[in-house]
DNA sequence: AGCTGTCATGTTACAACATATCATTTGCGG
DNA sequence: CCGCAAATGATATGTTGTAACATGACAGCT
C-alpha cells in the first residue's frame, strides 16, 4: 500500500465516521490532488482523471466532488489561484487549526502552514478596529517557492 | 467640483507626472470604481460605463484599462473576489505602505487598511521558515462588514 | 498639409472557470 | 425486492479572462 492509498484509506474512515460515502469517483479526484505537489484547477483534475482512469470525467462531476471534499475538509479551495489542494493533514487524525496557504505564483506549488496564534490574533484585532469581522483565518499568500526563487536569481 | 471629480483630478496629475495619459475611457472606468463603495467586477464596470456614458464599453477595453490603472496604482485587483477597487489613497499624495484588504463576502464592500509593520514582519518570518518568499504583502481577507454582521444577527 | 510612429481602442474569437437543471443510476434500509 | 435518497450523467448556459489583429487618434517631423 503506497503513500497515496494510505491517505485515501484515512479519508475513507473519516467519511464513514461522518456517515457519508467516499465513492470511486471521489477517490479518483482526491487521489489526483494528493499525488500532485501543486494546486490543480478543476479542469486539470478532469484531465487527470480522464487520463488515469480510462473514462471521461465530466467537469460538472469534478466541481460537485470538490464541493463534497471541501465540505469534508479533505481538500481546500485556493481562491487566490482558482485551484484546489488536498489537505496536508488527512492522516494525522488530530484536530487542526485553520491553515494558511503559501502559493507559488510561478509553479502553483503550495505549502500549508500554521501561523503563530499570536500573529493571527493581531491580524484579527486590526480587522476589528476597521469595523469588519474575519470570517476565516484561512489566509492565502502570493509567494515564490524555493525552486522558483533560485531559478529567478 | 464634486468628490469624484476631485479624485480624478489628482489621478490625472499623477499620470501626467509619470508621462502617461488618463484618457476619457480610463477616467470613466476609474470614476465607476471611485463612486462605488464596493468592489466591482470587470463586467459590472462594462455595465456601469455603458449605462452612464451612452456608448457600449467593450469588455476587452475594461480589462486593458484596469491593467493600466493597476499599473499606475490607481486601482487594486482583489483576486479573492475577482473584483477591483479604486485605491483609497489617490488624493493623499504621500507614499504608501502596501495595503491589505478586508472584503465583505456578503456585499463586496471593501476596506483598505494598513496592518502593523510588526505583524507583517511576523507573517513574513513564518513564510520564510516554510522556505517560501512573500511576493507581496497585499493580503486579502474574507470578512463581513458591520452592516452584514448586524443583518446576520 | 502629408508622413510616420506610438499609444489607445475596437472587434472577433475563443479559452478557462463555474453553475443550473433535469434525467438516470446506484446503494441501502425497510 | 421496493422505494427513497444520494450520486452521477448529460446538456446547456453563465461568467471571467486572453489572444490576435484591425482601426483610430494624436504628436512630431519635413
Amino acid at each position: 500500500m503506497n503513500h497515496v492509498e494510505k491517505i485515501i484509506g484515512h479519508a475513507e474512515q473519516q467519511c464513514k465516521a461522518h456517515g457519508v460515502r467516499l465513492t470511486e469517483k471521489r477517490k479518483q479526484v482526491l487521489a489526483g490532488l494528493i499525488q500532485s505537489d501543486k494546486a490543480l484547477s478543476a479542469y486539470e483534475l478532469v484531465d487527470f482523471c480522464t487520463r488515469h482512469y480510462g473514462q471521461t470525467m465530466p467537469a460538472m462531476s469534478v466541481y460537485r466532488i470538490l464541493e463534497f471534499l471541501e465540505h469534508e475538509q479533505l481538500v481546500h479551495k485556493l481562491s487566490l489561484a482558482n485551484k484546489y489542494v488536498a489537505c496536508a493533514h488527512i492522516s494525522c487524525g488530530h484536530a487542526h487549526t485553520v491553515p494558511q496557504f503559501l502559493i507559488c505564483r510561478q509553479c502553483s506549488k503550495v505549502k500549508e502552514i500554521s501561523i503563530q496564534p499570536a500573529t493571527i490574533a493581531e491580524l484579527r484585532e486590526s480587522v476589528n478596529e476597521a469595523g469588519f469581522k474575519l470570517v476565516t483565518t484561512q489566509l492565502e499568500m502570493n509567494c515564490l517557492c524555493e525552486g522558483c526563487v533560485a531559478q529567478a536569481a
